[in-house]
DNA sequence: AACAACTCCAACCGCTATTCG
DNA sequence: CCGAATAGCGGTTGGAGTTGT
């Protein structure tokens, strides 16, 4: 391989690591007026100094459509801890049965918060949930289940609910208040210390507190970025953008 | 407050499978 | 059929954020 990876002589070497804001918006803006096609094709007709494997890799595990941020549910906890007793570590299988969640996602959290710890019994998950939540989110899953893609991102019915960490429950919803109240108040860029990871269930991670390790250099680049006035906050302002450009963006029948 | 240990996850790497000329 | 190109999969790593001392 490496054909895509020795780019012409003197053009800059593909880019690795983090992808940014504007990379992303090239990449979405590409695929939806030309469909996914072949990713190598793609990253140069693009010119996105990226390599087509690094391509497909963002658009499948982050921008696509429909897929599903946040903290895995109980239900999903179990699906997954029931296929991979039938199908092994066959990450893209396990996630033909999970809509909206990527092969990465599942092996990660297979390794993360399975491998490593023991089950909670079907009663200590219910525990964690907060009672005027669980309702919804089991009508929630209901209705995630149907719909596999969706045109715009993030439905924040999809994983709206909550838990505490069930050995720290005031300190989980404690951090967890914490972290909501300062995204509402609109830090401002560069200070984007509790942006959340996506608009929806992404407020709290499962075990009762979030994680930011990307979007805080994500928001705050964004922040940079962005454009006419628009002033980046917190990740329902990133959300909102990301939205509004779908939105001015034809739909390619074939893709979406 | 400072530091170390730990957790989590995005992204890379290497390999295999598939497609195509 | 063969070899090259491309796509896809699973394992692994790097680094930011969190927690504990």
């Amino acid at each position: 391989m490496g054909r895509t990876c020795g780019r012409a002589g003197g053009e800059p070497a593909v880019r690795k690591g983090p992808w940014t804001l504007e990379e992303d918006l090239v990449l979405v803006g590409y695929i939806s007026q030309h469909g996914e096609g072949s990713w190598d094709n793609l990253a140069r007709a693009a010119s996105l100094n990226r390599n087509g494997k690094s391509c497909r890799l963002r658009w499948l595990n982050y921008l696509r459509p429909g897929v599903r941020r946040g903290s895995i549910t109980p239900a999903e906890d179990a699906a997954i801890r029931e296929l991979h007793a039938s199908l092994g570590n066959k990450w893209s299988k396990i996630a033909e049965h999970l809509p909206g969640r990527t092969d990465n996602e599942i092996k990660n959290y297979w390794r993360t918060r399975i491998q490593r710890r023991p089950a909670a019994s079907d009663q200590q998950q219910q525990a964690y949930r907060a009672p005027a939540t669980a309702a919804a989110m089991a009508a929630s899953e209901g209705a995630s289940s149907s719909s596999s893609a969706s045109a715009s991102h993030g439905s924040s019915a999809a994983g709206d609910w909550w838990y505490v960490e069930p050995n720290h429950p005031e300190q989980g919803a404690d951090r967890s208040q914490k972290s909501v109240a300062a995204a509402a108040a609109g830090v401002d860029s560069g200070s984007a210390s509790s942006a959340l990871t996506r608009r929806d269930s992404s407020a709290t991670a499962g075990d009762g507190y979030m994680k930011t390790s990307y979007s805080d250099r994500y928001y705050s680049e964004l922040s940079s970025v962005a454009a006419d006035g628009v002033k980046m906050v917190d990740a329902d302002s990133f959300w909102n953008v990301v939205d509004d450009f779908w939105g001015t963006l034809p739909v390619p029948d074939a893709t979406f």
